[in-house]
RNA sequence: GCACCCGUGGCUCAACGGAUAGAGCAUCUGACUACGGAUCAGAAGGUUGGGGGUUCGAAUCCCUCCGGGUGCGCCA
């Protein structure tokens, strides 16, 4: 079924011939919708705008739908819902299990690449913004009925792991009871030797090649570091409550076996060319070219990205590739980008996009790093907040500071605001869902029975609440199509602050009659739609706090 | 040198080319012993970094300058 503001829409634009561009009114005053169809059309029409709108009111019949339409200002169209349309749209939504998120017309299978922490080093901050970025991706793309492949591209291959499997022979410890802090220490340690011990470095060197060549002893404490790697990052992930689990591991080595072929094809289809001693794509508009196997013969770290976009639409059958990662790496996957394309494995109708993420920094507006100058770990962080607010209220403010504002902005990590019950905060949101269950509790405490339907709507804050509630669906569309989670942040805090106008003016419990089944069936679809809102940003929707 | 991102009240951020640029924090004033006051109402606070241009209309698009950040062959 069509949305109201569509079915509005679609009658608007055909009196007037074109898109009405339907949006919601900028203050009460203007009523629900505006339109500012007559603006566009006087020029071409060569009558004011006033007139034209005139001429689309004559001739239009929303009598069904709306209150009298009403021109303002220089010759907007201001519209109205009539309270029980409005009253109908909202006992309709609150029937629907979705309460309103409608399944996408053209379901997609989507790639989404994120997280990816390297193996033997504990998880960043800018692995928190990448991890709960994506997983909120998965969850939006997921509830309007895409088919979501989360793809954790591991850092679990290359040079470092002859250093560090090499280090670990030499220090004779077990990896396999290692954990991650620990085989980050020796990581350190390792790295420190090979730039101080040429006798060591050379030993390391040999041991990648070994790695490579599949030497059993090596590749058995390699697979060892990964091991507690794991443990270390799932763990990680469960305190995130994100939903990546080892079926979604991909990582770096995943790729190894098809690093010749990509390479072999893009030399013999005349892509990539040698230069300088290296196999390199020369891409217009990049100023340096991509470079595929060094001059050593060993292979840059782009061919595993094409690798895996390669594996990602031949094999996974993707429709639409997202990439997560810092901003800084956008020039990188475009040119990525455009090579696959250039070789054939990135058809046209597949979507590849890099969603970069702006840095994540300290309270003097600079990269947050510890007083060591190292970057700030992930579970630090999250002991920080947690020393302000309970687990759950604290991961909530955390993800939402993360989600509300522009991704590709850097943002200030500030626990102090985060947390904060009142204002634009996860927190908040949370307590307009516990309130609601809360009377909801009460409700049926005192054996009211609280019926699935609306039907009067008479108080402005209660129109305004019903209002909000019916665009929760056309926002989660917009998040799917445009990878903005700022928007629905926007959009469930409106709503809840929509609830506490609502709260405040029209008493639930203290009514009776139809108004109070009204009032707690809006209640109910309301608690419906902050949770499934929340629940896409990965926050939980408490039920007290 | 080339390219990308950012610049909006004291602070943190919104605004799909449209009406008087919106919120929150902080500040000030209020709210029935209050369905959870972890809330709500109100006040004050702006030349949207500067200057040009396009448009009926620009924070938004174009040009230019300033300021901050980032990326640019063999690290990922």
């Amino acid at each position: 079924m069509s949305s109201l503001p569509n079915e509005l829409n679609a009658r608007v634009q055909a009196v007037a011939g074109i898109d009405p561009e339907l949006r919601p009114a900028t203050k009460p005053q203007f009523g629900h919708f505006q339109s500012n169809v007559a603006l566009r059309l006087a020029k071409s029409q060569g009558q004011p705008p006033r007139a034209v709108a005139q001429r689309i009111v004559d001739q239009l019949d929303v009598t069904d739908l709306c209150e009298p339409l009403e021109i303002a200002g220089p010759g907007f169209l201001n519209f109205r819902l009539r309270s029980d349309v409005l009253a109908r749209a909202v006992t309709d939504q609150l029937a629907e299990p979705a309460v309103g998120v409608q399944a996408s017309s053209r379901p997609q299978t989507v790639v989404i690449d994120y997280s990816a922490p390297n193996v033997a080093k504990q998880m960043h901050v800018g692995h928190l913004r990448t991890t709960i970025i994506g997983d909120c991706f998965n969850r939006v793309l997921t509830a309007v009925g895409h088919r979501v492949l989360p793809q954790n591209h591991i850092g679990d291959w290359g040079t470092q792991f002859g250093m560090l499997v090499e280090y670990v022979l030499d220090a004779g410890v077990d990896a396999s009871q290692l954990t991650l802090p620990e085989a980050e220490d020796l990581y350190k340690r390792g790295s420190l030797r090979f730039r101080e011990d040429p006798e060591f470095a050379e030993r390391a060197r040999r041991r990648v090649v070994a790695l490579q060549s599949g030497d059993e002893q090596t590749l058995t404490i390699w697979r060892q570091l990964i091991e507690i790697s794991l443990t270390g990052f799932n763990a990680a992930y469960d305190r995130l409550n994100v939903r990546l689990t080892d079926d979604h591991l991909a990582g770096e080595s995943t790729y190894n076996d098809d690093l010749a072929s990509v390479a072999a094809e893009l030399e013999a289809g005349g892509t990539a060319v040698i230069d300088q001693g290296a196999l390199v794509v020369f891409v217009e508009g990049f100023n340096a070219p991509m470079i595929v196997r060094k001059s050593d013969g060993g292979y840059g770290y782009s061919i595993t990205d094409l690798a895996a976009i390669r594996r990602r639409v031949r094999d996974l059958h993707a429709d639409r590739i997202i990439y997560v990662t810092d901003a800084r790496q956008g020039d990188h996957f475009a040119q990525v980008f455009a090579v696959a394309r250039l070789a054939g494995w990135l058809p046209d109708d597949v979507i590849a996009q890099h969603v970069g993420y702006g840095m994540v920094l300290g309270p003097d507006g600079k990269p947050y790093k510890t007083r060591e100058g190292k970057a700030m770990l992930l579970a630090d962080l999250l002991d920080m907040a947690e020393e302000q607010a309970a687990p759950p209220i604290a991961l909530a403010a955390i993800k939402y500071a993360d989600l509300s504002n522009g991704l590709n902005k850097d943002y200030v990590f500030d626990v102090d605001r985060m947390v904060q019950t009142t204002g634009n905060t996860g927190p908040y949101l949370q307590y307009a869902h516990a309130r609601l269950f809360q009377v909801l509790r009460r409700a049926e405490a005192e054996g009211l029975v609280v019926e699935e339907k609306i039907a009067v709507l008479a108080e402005p804050a209660e129109q305004a609440l019903a209002l909000i509630l019916t665009r929760f669906g056309e926002v989660v569309a917009e998040v799917a199509d445009t990878l903005q989670p700022h928007r629905l942040c926007g959009y469930l805090y409106e709503l809840a602050g929509a609830l506490s106008v609502f709260y405040e003016q029209c008493p639930v419990l203290k009514s009776d009659g139809e108004i109070r089944a009204s009032r707690l069936a809006l209640c109910t679809l309301t608690k419906k739609v902050l949770a499934s809102g929340l629940d896409m940003l990965g926050i939980e929707a408490l039920e007290r706090m």
